[in-house]
DNA sequence: GTGTCGGCCGTCTGCCGACAA
DNA sequence: TTGTCGGCAGACGGCCGACAC
């Protein structure tokens, strides 16, 4: 198999090529719970899953005209031959390009597993601060106030002989441009500022109050500078280039193509607009579909993201277990799984989640699982199973 | 039929209903080349040319890799249900919404032609004018230089008892946006200004050097104003959401589909962005492919926008007759000519026209054709004819 | 006729510590 | 610990006629 070059490995900031932006930065932008399959690596992807991003993005839901690709399976299992990081050059929003080829049925039937296949949850980076910006930062009447923990944590030390202690600090974007700060330790009592430079960045980027800006100090001794936008509601435009129904039918087509000459496609996983994943890694997907039981009434947990860029879990109880187009989408696992939450201020939660995206609280230990370890098991008549791994290899935390 | 209310007609400029736009605003910033057909009309829609528009908005050229859809004829015959003009809310870049349905075989044999049916050319407005951006126009230093000429034509008069003579000026955009200008007239020798006020203008619509601002002073007494952009190569984003492949093939797919099912689809028409108009009145098609003969060495002339937003004729010669795209597209008529330009200056010009874009030069007269002007003739074997208008009336200029 | 500039004034940017939550 | 404010100095916005092409 031939890797590419750009993909998920650390990336030198080479300011020459486009394609090579900050990998860390990346993940540390698209946020705690996204992770890209490894390259090279088998993936499920869900056609369904593209088009419901396809629709938060052009604010249209699906028309009922569209026809049906009968020959197109719910979901398709295929080999992930490539996935680079970008980003929106006006906006900094942060997506992926992915590659995919769909499998036939004979290399079906060849898979085996590896531990890597499950897909490592994104590593965030341990020297970062995350800062919702308030209306004194984004004000241009002064510059930004940072928390003097971050500081301590993400800036090089300053020179406290120094009256007042100050420091020039150069930081770098998805875009690899530089953005210079003066970096001050004063007032009474003392704090942590950014002066000069600030406001320069904030009139660049278009960042307003609630927007989140992002340091990451890493290994190399740089400094990279990410934003994250607030949700604005309706800052989606409708794109004056293709319908939505259009864009649906082109997802389709493509899809359908690829399977049907197991050609390459290409699509674009938008990581803070599409309501889940809709590429998951293959195991992570046999795993839970089925090496797992869940039944209605069961307690379950899901991580979420926090406003401060970390995780935390929530509660739920599986109420129903169901198609959810039953239509169009028979028979297919995506948001099988209807929910309801424990904690009341849940409107912004799903109402309908995916198998792998839950942690099903059981009070039976369910590893070992009745599936043998024998390496290189072949999928037996279509229904898949592991081989290669320790099935507690498998678990997500 | 059922006519919408927001189409072609004058618009009220109703700030509540954003479907409702100012048409005469549209077209004006749309250029005086692009005409849209009649609500209710005939046309021919090329997906050939649909995809030119996709591909320079995504700046990719199509894949090789698309599948070619072999039900789908290089051009659909269809009804023109609906058209809605829009602006971008970014970007104010003008694009047109079209539902268009292709008509049943037993549809096309019952056409008959109106004179209404050939597409009138967009109507510019009279008052009006368009002025190239200065350095000092969009510096923060000063305001507008009103052209005199412009100024004295479109811009309602000042009292020039008054010194300086001045005004306040109240104009609108494609979004039904107030502007407030100090028009004044002073300084030595005399000109006119816009001074307070325009430089919020230019800074909230971003214009920079090289964009174009249009005034137009309409019927109602209204002070119109729209901007268009200079092309500023690769402006276009990648779109994040989907694949320039998914598009082609969504476009593809939209149009196969609607064809077999006779069902309505819909597309979007960027007058700026695509390279040639790909929805052609019927009656125009006709004309230009059925009743009028070129031949290699022929001479013609061309229509294109000059810089001060009017027209001019380039002349040409025909080098070559045949399909463009022989594999994908056999027996189209989209852009089947190939010319050659008598001005060396003509980087800018395509190589390859559609017939109805040009104006043969005939030393004999063309008119009357051998076919006969009867009313309600039926389609003689598939091959198109006129009924029901005098060719004469069909003329383009 | 109109693009650009120097001059000049007024507003806003942006750095500071004070203060309170 | 940090969000917001008043105070203040300097930069820039923005209106003017001069001048040249």
């Amino acid at each position: 198999m031939k890797l590419s070059a750009v993909g998920l490995n650390q990336q030198s900031p080479d300011a020459g090529d486009k394609n090579c932006l900050n990998s860390e930065l990346w993940h540390a932008c698209a946020g705690p719970l996204v992770s890209l399959a490894a390259i090279g690596s088998h993936v499920v992807y869900f056609p369904q899953g593209h088009s419901e991003q396809v629709a938060v993005s052009t604010n249209k839901e699906v028309d009922a005209q569209i026809p049906n690709y009968p020959s197109l399976p719910p979901q398709l299992i295929c080999q992930l031959h490539n996935v680079t990081m970008h980003a929106d050059l006006e906006t900094d929003e942060v997506y992926a390009q992915m590659t995919l080829q769909p499998l036939s049925t004979q290399e079906q039937k060849e898979i085996s597993f590896l531990p890597a296949d499950l897909g490592t949850p994104s590593k965030q980076p341990t020297n970062y601060f995350c800062k919702n910006l308030t209306a004194s930062d984004t004000s241009t009447h002064g510059g930004f106030s940072v928390p003097r923990r971050a500081a301590e944590k993400v800036f090089p030390p300053l020179d406290f002989s120094l009256q007042p202690p100050a420091q020039e600090l150069i930081a770098r974007d998805l875009h690899n441009n530089e953005w210079k700060f003066r970096h001050i330790f004063r007032g009474q009592p003392k704090r942590h500022l950014l002066t000069t430079g600030w406001s320069v960045f904030v009139s660049a980027k278009r960042l307003i109050a609630g927007d989140s800006v992002l340091f990451i100090w890493n290994e190399k001794n740089q400094l990279l500078l990410g934003i994250r936008r607030a949700n604005r509601p309706q800052t989606v435009m409708p794109s004056s280039v293709l319908s939505s129904d259009s864009m649906h039918l082109g997802i389709l087509a493509a899809a359908a193509h690829a399977a049907a000459t197991n050609s390459r496609f290409t699509i674009f996983y938008n990581p803070r607009a599409s309501p889940s994943e809709f590429v998951i890694p293959l195991a992570k997907y046999v795993k839970a579909v089925y090496h797992t039981r869940v039944s209605v009434g069961m307690r379950f947990r899901m991580l979420f993201e926090t406003e401060e860029s970390s995780v935390r879990r929530y509660m739920g109880t599986i109420t129903g277990i169901g198609d959810l187009d039953l239509a169009r989408w028979p028979n297919s696992h995506w948001r099988s799984v209807k929910v309801g939450w424990d904690e009341s201020a849940s409107g912004e939660r799903q109402l309908r989640v995916s198998l792998w995206e839950i942690e099903p609280l059981t009070t039976f230990p369910m590893y070992p699982s009745p599936f043998s370890l024998r390496l290189k098991r072949p999928w037996p008549s279509g229904l898949p199973s592991f081989s290669g791994m320790k099935l507690d290899e498998m678990g997500l935390n």
